[in-house]
DNA sequence: TAATTAATTTACTGATCAGTACAGTTATTA
DNA sequence: TAATAACTGTACTGATCAGTAAATTAATTA
C-alpha cells in the first residue's frame, strides 16, 4: 500500500466532491477519476463516509495553511494580519477553482449535528475561530473573544454571498465591517 | 386538480427537502409522506427540479413574509428594524425547525451559478437585499447600499454558524456588530 | 343514466447507488 | 526459485434513482 497511491485519491476525490458535491459524486465516478477500480478504493477506506472524512482532514489543513500563511505575508502584525483575512479570501473568491466552503457543503448535505461528517465541518470552523482569537489577544484587543466571533461572521457570510454570486465585492465589504469593529476594539 | 392537493405536496416536499437535503430525498419517498402517487407528482410538476423550483419559492415567500412582519413588530422606526433583524433571526436560530438556510443549501447541491435552482436560491438573497436597502434609506444612513450588504453579510454568517453550531449565540453577536457599523453610518 | 374527462394507481423502464465475492496479478521476502 | 502477501479488475448484489405506460377509479357533463 503506497502512500502516494492512496493520496492520490483523496486529492483527487477532494476536487470532484468540491466540484459537485457529496451525494452526486458516486464511487465508480471517482474510481474512474483517479484511475483505480473501486475494490481498491474500498481496500483504502471502509466506507464512502470514510474518504468523505479523509477529504475534508485534507481541505482543512491545506486550507489553513494557506489562509494563515497569507494573512502573514500580507500584513506584519497581528492586528493588520485580521484584516488581511478578508484580502486573502478576496483572493480566494477571484480564483478560477472558487466553489464556496466545502464544510458549508458538506454541513448542507450532512445536516444531523451528530454525524461525523457535520462535527468534522464545526471542528475546522472551530480551528479557525481559535486561531483568529489568539490574533486578538496577540493585538491586545478588548473582547477579542467576542471580535474573534464576529470576524468569523463577516468571513462566513462573505463566503456564502461570493458562492451565490448576487453581489460584486462581498470580501472588500466585509473587510470595511471588519476594520470599523477592530477599530472600536481598539484601547485608546 | 384541486390546487390544495398541489399546495399540500409543495408544502411536505418544503419540510422533506429542508430537513433530508434535495439529492437525497427521492420522489417515491415525497410522494409517500406527501400521501399521493408518484404519477400524481408528476401529473403536477413535469420534473424534479420544477418540484424543487416550486418549493424554492413557496420558502421564499414565507420566510420573507415572517422576517418583514416580524421586524416590524419588534422595532418602530427603520433604523432600529434593521437591528430587530438579528433579534428576529435569533428566535429562528432557537426554533425547533431549524436547520439552515434552504438557499445556502440548494446553492450547495446545485453548483453551476447558472443552473435554475441556483439562480433562484441568489434571486432570493437579492430581494432580501433590496428590502434591507429599502429600510437603510429610510433611516437616512449613510452609503446605505454599502451598509445593506454589510448587515447582509452577517445575516448570512450568523445563519451558516448557527447551522455548524459551533458557536454559542451568533445572533447575539451579529447584532452587536450590526449596531457597531449602523452607528458608524448614522448622521451626525 | 350514459358518455366523457380528469385524476390516480400499479407496475414497470434502464440507470446508478454503495458495497462485495472472487479470481488474477504484481511485488516482496525466504 | 518458491511462498507469501498486497493489490487490482471483473462482475456481481439488492436497493434506489428519475421518469413513464397502461389500466383503473372518480368526477363532471349531457
Amino acid at each position: 500500500m503506497r502512500p502516494s497511491k492512496r493520496d492520490e485519491l483523496v486529492q483527487k476525490a477532494l476536487q470532484t466532491f468540491y466540484r459537485n458535491g457529496f451525494h452526486v459524486t458516486g464511487m465508480d465516478m471517482l474510481a474512474e477519476e483517479a484511475g483505480i477500480s473501486k475494490t481498491s478504493i474500498y481496500n483504502h477506506f471502509r466506507t464512502k463516509e470514510d474518504l468523505i472524512l479523509a477529504t475534508l482532514r485534507l481541505r482543512d489543513e491545506k486550507f489553513r495553511n494557506w489562509l494563515y500563511r497569507r494573512m502573514e505575508e500580507l500584513a506584519a502584525n497581528p492586528g493588520e494580519q485580521l484584516i488581511a483575512m478578508f484580502d486573502a479570501l478576496e483572493e480566494w473568491f477571484n480564483s478560477s477553482e472558487f466553489k464556496g466552503c466545502l464544510f458549508i457543503k458538506a454541513s448542507s448535505e450532512y445536516q444531523d449535528p451528530s454525524h461525523p461528517i457535520h462535527k468534522q465541518s464545526a471542528d475546522h470552523k472551530q480551528m479557525l475561530e481559535r486561531h483568529i482569537l489568539d490574533l486578538a489577544k496577540a493585538a491586545a484587543l478588548i473582547h477579542p473573544e467576542k471580535l474573534a466571533r464576529q470576524l468569523l461572521l463577516l468571513k462566513e457570510g462573505a463566503i456564502v454571498t461570493a458562492h451565490l454570486g448576487h453581489t460584486r465585492n462581498p470580501a472588500a465589504d466585509a473587510r470595511q465591517a471588519a476594520i470599523a469593529i477592530v477599530s472600536l476594539a481598539t484601547q485608546h
